[in-house]
DNA sequence: CGTTATCTTGATAAGTCTCAATGCAAGTGG
DNA sequence: CCACTTGCATTGAGACTTATCAAGATAACG
């Protein structure tokens, strides 16, 4: 029992300043349907599983910026009530498709199992360390190393569905900085740069190196 | 079922630039059978409630360093498997009395249930929040109003069992600056520090909107 | 009473953010 | 079709925060 739906990129011009979304996901107020605190009733949407693009699960934080906790490709699935347990919402980076898994009823059931609750906890502690200890060059290295895995199966050439903005608010950078780390990286002979999108690694080992 | 354990401050000296733990859990080696990545068997130890004291939860990292992610005070739980999972240790702060429990023998359990997961997940997301967009005032700010519920229930006077340096690697700062810090909010008449464990926050209502 | 660890403070260096300006590409309306 | 707008990417300059290194102060302990 699942629904299909077709995510569009909404063109809502928020000013830039606030750092929230330019593309806000269509489906969105559907989804509010289980952000409640109460139990999810049967029939409630309580999981999304991505089918096709990229999205973002972001949370606003009291000065008006934001986190990004993380991005959702094919085949990710996410607990609709997690994220609404934190304030956050899910938004389109890219058109999507996605799947969205109605409760069965159970009190508290997000469709999620003690094995996924247990490897969303090992992907945050991951990013605990990060955040912690990692400068910018390492956050980013790490970054696209995981990005490598994630969008592009290993592959050395790949392209990044989110702007620059997006991966300052995941690895919690200016973008600014992130920006520089990039043409650091270029300059250094780590990557090549072909647009601003497109991501080619061409050392892995000392990229590795630096982001581990 | 379970296992009443007493943990006594083991001396072991340690380098100090190590940083790493000066006093380790007397009752570590024991917690080691359940480390394994196998299930966990009937009469595993997978899971632990402090019965009085403070421990640690601590996390080296590549560099040498380590980072805390948890203090443990009484009535808290944690999922051993957890820990081990992600090449942790529990180390006593103070001397300590803790339950240990036993494996039901179900595959994978940890005594845990999703509602301890969300909540586990949840205090994972407000560190998150912390470590990304918290400087080392906000940050400390919010540390001591977590140590004071956890710690004093509520009390605006208590005694943090832990060092400077654990309080260091909890917030991802250096303990001088986690010192300079306590001395600007004792100089800004936010704090009273009788002696360097005791703290007494004298206007909560500030340190509130500095650690929110 | 010396030894040791911890806490504190100072000086300096390094890293990152903020503010500002420019370039670029895509979309919009005349 | 072309000026215009808009958002994103990039680069620079300066300020600010924090880490690092160093040294002294304090407290605990054998």
């Amino acid at each position: 029992m699942e629904a299909a739906v077709l995510i569009r990129q909404d063109v809502t011009a928020i000013p830039r300043d606030t750092r929230t979304s330019t593309r806000t996901i269509a489906v969105e107020r559907r989804l509010r349907r289980s952000e409640a605190l109460r139990p999810p009733e049967r029939g409630d949407l309580v999981a999304l599983r991505v089918l096709e693009g990229c999205l973002r699960v972001c949370h606003p934080l009291l000065d008006g910026r934001r986190q990004i906790t993380d991005f959702l490709f094919p085949q990710d699935r996410i607990s609709l009530m997690e994220v609404r347990c934190h304030n956050g919402s899910i938004e389109a980076v890219t058109s999507a498709r996605v799947s969205l898994f109605p409760s069965d009823g159970l009190d508290g059931d997000d469709g999620m199992h003690a094995d996924h609750y247990r490897a969303r906890l090992g992907a945050m502690q991951a990013r605990l360390f990060m955040l912690g200890h990692k400068n910018a060059r390492e956050k980013l290295a790490a970054f696209l190393l995981e990005m490598s895995d994630r969008i592009g199966g290993g592959e050395d050439t790949f392209r990044l569905a989110m702007s620059r903005y997006d991966i300052a608010d995941y690895l919690c950078l200016s973008p600014e900085t992130v920006c520089r780390n990039f043409t650091l990286m270029v300059s250094d002979g780590l990557l090549a740069l072909p647009d601003s999108q497109t991501v080619r690694i061409l050392h892995r080992a000392p990229l590795e190196f630096i982001g581990r």
